[in-house]
DNA sequence: AGACCAACATTCCCGGTAGTATGCTAACCT
DNA sequence: AGGTTAGCATACTACCGGGAATGTTGGTCT
């Protein structure tokens, strides 16, 4: 253990910190009205800090959509592994990645008020590095989803006409969650799961009778 | 013809190129970022015309999301009073949706970026009810999908166990469109009645061989 | 023809916010 | 024990954008 992380919680867990409060604020606010103050408010401190750890107010956004992006690869991946068939592997991968959104969904959320928005106006050249390097790390998640939708249409289980609109809609509609999900008081862990598999349910088989 | 309108297109017009300007602006720069200097400098304007015809920035915002949910409306209604079965109705009213989301674009893309976000921070009590309304105004749109949903539940012609989780998978899978549909220069009307085509038989035929 | 007004353009002000510079304190090193 | 540095807080600046006040012009009515 390092010098002035006895009692403080650590550099890690103060940086996390951080984005935790971040991705609050963004999705109370929204990227621009948030403030730094905010974000410092809400961790019961002041600019001082958050300037110390991050360079600017885009740095914070890039490290919040990092940490969102690894929250979906750490859900997701483990169903990859598992061997069987396309049909069953895309129905976990949805209720995996519905889950995710619903238990990151501060990060989620902040992750949709940004991205191609960022890419316009005045940013410097290491921030459109950064940006386009988080843009390409989420078309590889969303990948995933396609190459399963591939198998499973190789494989007969799928019925896929075109796997590039039968993914955006598979995501579309999972990624709606961070819309109309809210947190309320009463919810229990089985009315997360209720949503998550008729969610994964409705888009995989369909709602005609 | 009243007056000053001989030339200068009339004043409804005027006000659409002050909104169709600000739809783009919003599209491109995101609310906040889009500032009221870039919207006359699209209609190659000042900041002069926009203020005589809007009291805020906010009023700007408002009239951009009416006349958004207009056009949903405009496209909706007429297949809602066909005299069809529900499952085939909500296919048309799915199809018909996706291309408005294609044809106005900016106008959809700008009603996603505000909202729920506008309502938090110090608005006046004024633009607070005009954003209720507006909230009310797209419950109602969203309301007739699900009531066609809940008839072709009624009627057997659809498989919906929960209607508030199907409509919520109908909306976010087809309002994706959005977030991934560019105009590109060689597309044709064929073109975007395939995609709205196939998003409608993916949600509701769903993926399954 | 002269008053009048809509429809803008020009100019200015002021609040808010990102970013900076500096100050402070408690832990670690030697 | 004194110096050093991480980890903040405090104080300050520069700038930008919303909105208001004011100026300008061309068409219209009588």
């Amino acid at each position: 253990m390092n010098k002035h992380q006895a009692l403080s919680a650590g550099k890690a867990e103060s940086l996390q910190q951080i984005t935790d409060a971040a991705a609050q604020c963004f999705m109370a606010k929204g990227l621009e009205k948030a403030t730094i103050d905010d974000i410092a408010d809400v961790l019961g401190a002041t600019k001082g800090r958050v300037y110390h750890h991050f360079r600017s107010k885009n740095a914070i956004y890039f490290a919040v959509h990092r940490q969102a992006m690894q929250y979906c690869f750490d859900a997701v991946e483990p169903v990859l592994k598992q061997d069987i068939p396309a049909d069953e592997k895309l129905f976990r991968m949805a209720v995996a990645h519905a889950h995710v959104m619903m238990d990151t969904l501060p990060y989620q959320r902040s992750i949709r008020l940004g991205v191609d928005i960022y890419l316009r106006g005045p940013t410097t050249q290491a921030e459109r590095e950064v940006l386009t390097e988080l843009i390409e790390q989420r078309n590889g998640y969303e990948n995933l989803f396609r190459d399963v939708l591939r198998s499973g249409k190789a494989a007969g289980t799928l019925d896929v006409p075109n796997v590039d609109l039968a993914g955006r809609a598979v995501m579309g509609a999972l990624n709606g969650l961070v819309d109309w999900y809210r947190i309320r008081p009463g919810q229990s862990a089985a009315d997360r799961a209720a949503i998550a598999d008729g969610l994964a349910h409705t888009i995989i088989y369909g709602i005609k009778a």
